[in-house]
RNA sequence: GCCCAGUUAGCUCAGUUGGUAGAGCAGCGGACUGAAAAUCCGCGUGUCUCUGGUUCGAUUCCGGAACUGGGCA
């Protein structure tokens, strides 16, 4: 307790509750800075599936991690985890202060509790091989080779979990250790900044209702003009770009694989699942304040309340 | 008006040779530590449309009614 943490504001929770538009308002308030905490709204070109502030929208707040990368290159926690804690030194040195807003959650553990995943890389070669054997023989044959190395992951990994198998298959290769055991270190760790963690919630029907006009407001605003431009370009439907909400089925809509009827339904319901998960992860985290919108409607009502909790853990 | 077919979970439908029923989807819950908008797991009681009859017993068989769809007038 000797030196005190620097100070960071995250505004988590599902999609469609009104994140971005809260992160402005407060932003404006206590001069801060937005990193956006999100897997998709990385990418350039793709603006109206991700629900992507404009630039008039930011109304002349600093954005971080937003349409910084083409949606052929990779990205995942580790490039979001370094490129956040830059963008938090950028953003404190300027005298600002920095305020995460996104919805996923694993992200935004990664940096709040600086969990470590130097010590290893990825290998494509190795997560390609397994990937095959998985085929191949099923994901029952991944699940013995696990048992093998890290008995305890293969108890909690579920046998036909074939990405988080890989994963833990490729940690023990490249390191030498259970991914289990890291893991079960790095779950001690303290949070690495001063932090004040809002996750935004409401009424689920209503948020139901949000999510489905959102997505009619997509396609109305040209969703698919905007996934055909991305098609075009020559981006497929194996980035993980592409793998995003709205993306991959309309997607495979251009490629006459679903009816367009049937695309707009599946965004709808899978965006619903979608928040479900969202809010699931959040339910688990540790010191999250919750913010029910039926509790506070108006978007100043919101920020008024978080002065509130900022003040008391003393961040402003 | 007549003739067929249907009416079972929120939706689409199975099924019960008569012993009160089950799939998919929706919905709900959960996991997650280098793909996370990804990936994966768990959860099924509902006047079997209503109403008479046969029967120890009917959602199931028979009669009637209502509704829906199709055909003929």
């Amino acid at each position: 307790m000797t030196e005190k943490k620097d100070p960071l504001v995250i505004i988590a929770g599902p999609t469609a509750v009104g994140k971005s538009d809260t992160a402005i308002a407060l932003a404006k308030k206590i001069n801060g800075a937005v990193i956006s905490a999100d897997s998709m709204q990385v990418y350039q070109g793709m603006d109206i599936g991700t629900a992507k502030i404009t630039q008039d929208e930011m109304q002349g707040v600093p954005h971080y991690l937003i349409d910084v990368l083409k949606p052929d290159e990779p990205f995942h926690v580790v490039c979001f985890q370094e490129m956040a804690k830059k963008a938090v030194r950028k953003i404190q040195k300027a005298g600002m202060i920095p305020i995460i807003c996104g919805g996923t959650g694993f992200y935004i553990q990664a940096l709040l509790y600086g969990i470590d995943f130097t010590e290893t890389s990825s290998d494509p070669t190795l997560r390609q091989e397994l990937e095959e054997i998985a085929k191949k023989d099923g994901p029952e044959a991944l699940h013995e080779m696990l048992k093998e190395v890290d008995p305890v992951s293969a108890e909690t990994i579920h046998p036909h979990n074939v990405k988080r198998q890989i994963r833990a298959i490729e940690f023990y290769r490249l390191s030498g250790t259970p991914i289990s055991a890291s893991n079960a270190l790095e779950r001690q760790k303290p949070p690495a900044y001063n932090a004040a963690y809002f996750c935004l919630t409401m009424d689920r029907q209503t948020l139901y209702a949000r999510i489905d006009k959102r997505v009619d407001l997509m396609i109305e605003k040209g969703l698919l003009n905007e996934v055909k431009r991305l098609y075009d370009a020559g981006y497929t439907k194996e980035m993980v770009s592409m793998q995003g909400l709205g993306y991959k089925e309309i997607l495979l809509h251009l490629e006459g694989e679903l009816s367009f009827e049937e695309a707009v339904y599946r965004i709808k319901r899978d965006s619903r699942h979608f928040a479900k998960r969202q809010l699931t992860w959040m339910n688990r985290e540790k010191d999250i304040l919750w913010i029910k919108r039926e509790d506070y409607p108006k978007t100043e009502d919101v920020v008024q309340y978080m002065i509130e909790k900022l003040a008391e853990k003393e961040i402003l």
